[in-house]
DNA sequence: CGGCATCCCTAAAGATACTG
DNA sequence: CAGTATCTTTAGGGATGCCG
């Protein structure tokens, strides 16, 4: 088993584990990744550490619950790394895992293709909002 | 306005909307998106067009409402697009547009992450509860 | 500064029943 | 078959207050 190739370990868990099932363990990290919070957060991260105050002013809008919330669980499951200087007051830095880094290149996808592509979303609802309302 | 190529509109867009501003509307797009039952729907659509019935089959354990109204949005947001057949019983094929197309590389992007880590991600949790349990 | 604990409330999601 | 409507439950998330 320890002697599988990087490539062989692949393909055993794109066997071994499918996300389309309900009870699959893939299903709910993908559940868990699939979350804005995380892809705000890791995208932040991209370009080095950042201390938690940093972090909470990049993020607009996210409330000091879900931030502290979000980089636990992102701690826990090893995408993040959380380093604290024991100075006064304390000094908390937050950086990317090696796993999380493996992950960064598609939440940045995801960030880029929602900023880029608003519009035609944006004309895309209109125009089906117009449909529904006038039945011509 | 209408003379711009592709590559300006893309640096338009880059400049213009900002998903770590709370109130930028990609960031409300970003949200949508960052949903597990968009990231499994639009890759359960990438071989072609589905029916209904077998979308609901294929994503195991999704709910008609959830269903249903995941595929509302998509279709109002112009990611998917939805064709009737009036037959008896009627038959409804799902399909992606150019835009979900667009998308459907970094969804499958995710859901291959999830698939392909969660070995890791299972480690990463053993060791962190670990540690938070006996403080060595 | 960087949290954790608690209360509270709303919106999201599941279950169930019914329909063109 | 492909939904809609309704009800109930759950979980996401904001506000506040306290602590090392």
């Amino acid at each position: 088993m320890t002697t599988r190739t990087a490539t062989q370990q692949r393909e055993h868990a794109r066997v071994a584990y499918d996300a389309y099932l309900a009870t699959c363990p893939a299903r709910q990290l993908l559940d868990r990744i699939s979350d804005k919070w995380v892809s705000l957060l890791l995208t932040a991260l991209a370009d080095g550490p950042q201390r938690y105050s940093s972090l909470s002013r990049t993020i607009a809008g996210v409330s000091q619950k879900m931030l502290t919330q979000t980089l636990r669980t992102l701690e826990r499951d090893g995408l993040v790394s959380r380093s604290v200087t024991p100075t006064v007051p304390v000094r908390v830095d937050y950086a990317l895992t090696p796993l999380g880094v493996s992950l960064l290149p598609v939440m940045q996808a995801i960030k880029d293709w929602a900023e880029t592509h608003i519009e035609q979303v944006t004309v895309a609802r209109d125009t089906y909002d117009k449909r529904s309302t006038s039945p011509g």
